[in-house]
RNA sequence: GGAUGAGUGGCCGAGCGGUUUAAGGCGCACGCCUGGAAAGCGUGUUGACAGCAAUGUCUCGCAGGUUCGAAUCCUGUCUCAUCCGCCA
């Protein structure tokens, strides 16, 4: 959430991102409807005031029994009034505040012009594709000659776009989520959370999830209307939620595992086989809470900390910088770090790491006290790190060998009990 | 899921319609005092909004309502505690 008073003076900006964006100018909307705004409010603070002038005097006079009436006259006239003025007030304050909540952040100086993916800027590219002398086949033909990866049974139970995998590959998965938590954790310093995936709508709201893009959520019939998480990054993030923390005890660094779910609304048609696209998935977030100062450098931080589980499963990748038409709703910078596919002969997404500056920090009131005694806004950020899953489909792709059977990357042996190649089940 | 009770400032805790500008205490900060400290005394000590400022307004879990006036009364809601039930 953008702040309305800097909203007011720095008009050319907002239209400018808004823009930058994709949408429409809409500034001069904001500046008529706040400057109407605090004309009644300061309408209603002289009624208050003259409000408690008369309460106090009508205190007085019943203690030292001077007649009142005429107060309680005043008063009759008064107290209407600002009632009138505070229910004003109220409304406009609402409907101001549906317009903010709905503005997109600003966007970093670097960030590239651009209408869509297409004009994101690689910034790096790591590693080079292995050479086949044989055609490399897709993960979900491999995974399921090796009668491991299962889509019609997952199909019978849950529907279409939910996967089964069992045995060897459902540890390997298991291994990489371990590989990777073992990693932010003992290297990179990340504190380990195993948090809720159900939240209330109060903590998808904080970050920004609601209430513009709840059609890709999943909710539940709960009283409480509880949601499943579409990223650990909204449990994590919230965990600032409503709350003032001291300097000293920046930065915050948490990492989770959990099971992710997105209805995958608007893809249609797209990446229909195989474990791209699919509801529920594994991933690894990473999430920084930070003074301002440093998210630009936590940023790059933690695009190292996920490129590095990359570099360390000597799978090639490329890193891309998120175009004006590209980037989310709440960062005003993000990475992409997008894996090398050989099926596919092309990058996939495989993380996103993104600064979202005081945006998030805004909309869920999350402080700090600073070395004057001012409370400011913490900068937060969010990164996978990795998404599992797809960290699975990389590793079998680029691992696989020409009888179907995939070597297992050395760093992960010690999670499979030592074994290094998966093979067919019997 | 049921029952009962409770949510007040950094913390404890009083207040149950208008003299509250939220008592009192603790903690913390600054000052006086002191050779230095402790004690004592004094001052200050939530956050947000409007305003160039002086100031003003809001904030007693949250949201509504009653009233000329609400920390105080009413309704809803959330959280916590205890007991019961259910349960991996």
């Amino acid at each position: 959430m953008l702040d309305i008073k800097w909203i007011r003076e720095n008009t050319e900006t907002v239209d400018k991102v808004m823009v930058m964006r994709g949408a429409a100018p809409i500034s001069e909307k904001l500046v008529v409807m706040d400057e109407k705004r605090r004309d009644v409010m300061g309408k209603l603070q002289i009624l208050q005031a003259k409000r408690n002038t008369l309460s106090k005097e009508i205190g007085q006079a019943k203690s030292t029994g001077v007649d009142a009436a005429p107060l309680f006259e005043q008063m009759k006239q008064v107290g209407p009034q600002v009632k009138d003025l505070e229910d004003q007030e109220r409304n406009l304050q609402a409907e101001l505040k549906l317009f903010v909540e709905a503005l997109p952040n600003m966007l970093d100086a670097e960030v590239p012009l651009g209408k869509d993916e297409d004009e994101n800027v690689e910034v790096r590219k790591w590693g080079t594709p292995r050479e086949f002398n044989f055609e490399p086949q897709a993960h979900y033909d491999l995974g399921e000659k090796l009668g491991q990866l299962d889509f019609e049974t997952a199909a019978k139970i849950s529907g279409s776009r939910f996967s089964w995998s069992q045995g060897d590959l459902a540890r390997l998965e298991r291994s990489l989520a371990m590989f990777m938590l073992d990693t932010h954790t003992q290297e990179n310093g990340f504190t380990e959370v195993n948090p809720p995936v159900l939240v209330t709508p109060a903590s998808m709201y904080g970050t920004g999830q609601l209430p513009k893009f709840g059609d890709d959520a999943f909710y539940t019939n709960d009283e409480r209307d509880l949601m499943l998480v579409p990223t650990a990054e909204v449990p994590l993030t919230n965990y600032m939620r409503d709350k003032t923390i001291t300097e000293a005890e920046l930065p915050l660094k948490f990492c989770a595992w959990t099971p992710c779910f997105r209805k995958e609304a608007g893809s249609a048609g797209r990446d229909t086989r195989g474990l791209i696209r699919v509801h529920q998935f594994n991933k690894v977030e990473m999430v920084q809470i930070v003074h301002p100062e440093k998210s630009d450098a936590a940023l790059s931080f933690m695009l190292n900390c996920a490129e590095g589980i990359l570099q360390k499963l000597e799978i090639p990748f490329r890193t891309v910088m998120l175009c004006s038409g590209d980037i989310g709703f709440c960062a005003r910078k993000t990475f992409d770090i997008e894996v090398w596919l050989p099926a596919q002969d092309t990058y996939r997404e495989i993380s996103s790491c993104s600064n979202c500056g005081d945006f998030q920090a805004r909309r869920m009131n999350a402080k700090f006290k600073d070395a004057d005694g001012k409370n400011q806004f913490v900068h937060t950020l969010n990164g996978s790190g990795l998404a599992v899953g797809r960290t699975l489909v990389a590793v079998m792709e680029n691992y696989q060998n020409e009888d179907g059977s995939i070597t297992i990357p050395t760093v992960l042996q010690p999670y499979m009990g030592g074994k290094k190649v998966i093979e067919a089940v019997k």
